[in-house]
DNA sequence: GGCGGCATCCTAAACGATTTAGAGCAGGCG
DNA sequence: CGCCTGCTCTAAATCGTTTAGGATGCCGCC
């Protein structure tokens, strides 16, 4: 390590002294723990002027409540798990936002829990967080989860809701987008265009998106009455490198697609790169449609024609059916599923003449 | 809300059957809650046999402990309080993931919050994080952080990390990158490249980052001879919009520079879309060096010149320096500053000759 | 004057783990 | 036979809160 690294004076504790805990405020005036823990709660039986008593105390003594203390008395901690196969992916770094944002406005807290697409991973995660007793999981399974996977979850008794992917057979909550619906919104909007050899870039039938999204594909394709040649899939996870390869994958078909949809806007954004590496300009030459609309794909150049599958809304809602399970945990189970909105920008365009 | 949502079954909970405590386990297994608790952390006291049937027990019966009531105890969490001011920027998306990643090696579980660049929004976040008693804080503090801002912190005794931001004279532990000399290399590059006018783009003086990079442009000119002009400078903070109104500012000015250094990498995409849009090309028309080498540097188009700030490693890094304090509360402040690297892509080259 | 009703505060028992001091017990040894 | 040593295991205190169920004192009212 070439650091440059300088050592000093250590840390100045202004009062390491013993942290100061609810009964030491409690002696220091002369009442009960009862009477302390009740005033700092705002509760109604105990005297104003009792109250400010011991709001001034806590405040100049430094106090801060131990919220673990608390929740092992009233089994309810105000943590949220939330575990993601991903956050380097900007998809799930808006979805995560947007639920530390709504669960923090809530009250709650989020403990992280980051699997990597890894099952063994997700399991060992999940199992730590738990041990922390979050009054609720907000989960996006790793690929490959099975039913079985989570029994151990759905044994817990804590509250789970799954957002964006789901694992078919769990009967949790389930926030997310209409894919199907989506991937066909793009290829109709394709076929409008008059593209009639339309290809799919990344598949990804590990997880429920990829299942989804390949089945939107073969929805448009049929509601146009347009055959499905499996040649025309670019196979591949949602990266920006998959993108790359696929689309000149597709482009050295003996009989090219004119135009492509996408699993996702990283496979679009490595499709944008790979089609300016063969000196072809998206929209132009070839047709490009993304899926999600991360605020990145506005800003491309060209901007880029997506499926905005609202993950800052669907986010929200899975933040919400979150605290709704936790407050009424026999509810019945709820499944939202946001219907998706093509954003048409520049890399979609009728396919060049003379080629049809 | 257009959602379609199904409503059926409640939850299946395989037994939720009030949760199995360790008490629950020695009864049944006519043990102390003593042995049991021995049992579990593998002490070398319990015999063989016993500890097998204890495991065998907790396995079967879905023993999972509760962290907290052992932290009560223990006055050991394993929880890390984690405060960013953002997580959608790119950058401290990834230094999120380093730092989650090297704590969960270390078996540690991370505590989440958010402050959105507000300040006081930073101190209830980090007050509310606190009440969770984490073994240490690694924060990134808001723009405008003061040292008073951080004295709770300071006050609680819990160790604190600062992590690619620090607040002077904080007496923190810090690791992060030596932005002076990354941005004064970027500048001596574009100098050896042939350019004379040099502009910044993105100019944060509420952060020490953005103090700091401002002070490396300053000196890259410095060092190579060239005047100081504060027209040349487009303000704002890290954003792509800042990049590309900034670059469109530039180009304006009467005697308009042919190159420029950015704050952070999202300036530079701004800027690359702005100088696109003004018909111009970045490496021919225009040279542009970025900072911080954000996974998409090198995918764009042209592929970006800019200067790595090293953030997985500064993030493992600091992990690193919070276990360290954690272990041991008394050893010198360590401040970490890692040696930034110029990455050389397609987006600088020699000024456009006879506009010199 | 006794008593009910308030308002206020307190006692004490949880919550679920960890940990220390020491209890049983078996075997070995003088 | 008595004592010591090791090996296992246990009893009980402890961490910092919350909360049910009193206790206390004061007032007014019949």
């Amino acid at each position: 390590m070439d650091a440059g690294t300088e050592g000093s004076e250590p840390q100045g504790g202004v009062s390491s002294v013993g942290r100061v805990t609810l009964q030491q405020l409690a002696q220091e005036l002369g009442l009960s723990t009862a009477t302390v823990s009740l005033a700092l709660r705002d509760s109604p039986v105990v005297a104003d002027a009792t109250r400010h008593k011991v709001l001034e105390a806590a405040r100049s003594r430094g106090y801060v409540a131990n919220r673990g203390a608390a929740s092992l008395r009233t089994a309810r901690t105000n943590i949220v798990g939330i575990g993601l196969h991903d956050i380097i992916n900007p998809s799930f770094t808006e979805l995560l936002a947007a639920l530390e944002d709504s669960l923090s406005a809530a009250g709650k807290t989020v403990l992280l829990g980051v699997s990597q697409e890894d099952v063994a991973r997700q399991t060992r995660t999940l199992g730590t967080l738990a041990e922390y007793r979050p009054d609720a999981f907000i989960v996006s399974p790793a690929a490959g989860t099975t039913v079985n996977d989570l029994r151990a979850l759905a044994a817990s008794g804590i509250a789970v809701v799954q957002v964006t992917r789901q694992v078919e057979g769990s009967g949790f909550d389930f926030a997310g987008s209409d894919d199907v619906a989506g991937v066909a919104l793009g290829v109709a909007h394709l076929v409008e265009l008059g593209h009639r050899r339309i290809g799919m870039i990344g598949s990804f039938p590990a997880a429920s998106t990829g299942r989804s999204r390949l089945a939107g594909y073969k929805a448009g394709l049929a509601a146009a009455g347009l055959p499905f040649d499996p040649a025309l899939i670019a196979e591949g996870p949602g990266l920006r490198e998959t993108g790359r390869a696929g689309v000149l994958q597709l482009l050295d078909l003996p009989q090219p697609p004119t135009a492509a949809v996408c699993f996702n806007d990283l496979n679009a954004f490595g499709a944008l790169m790979g089609l300016q590496s063969a000196g072809l300009t998206a929209g132009r030459d070839f047709s490009l449609v993304g899926y999600d609309d991360v605020s990145e794909a506005a800003l491309w150049h060209p901007p880029l024609t997506t499926v905005f599958t609202r993950i800052p809304e669907y986010g929200v809602i899975a933040a919400g059916l979150a605290l709704k399970r936790i407050a009424d945990p026999t509810r019945p189970v709820e499944r939202v599923m946001l219907t998706p909105r093509l954003v048409v920008r520049d890399t979609t365009a009728p396919p060049p003449t003379g080629r049809r």
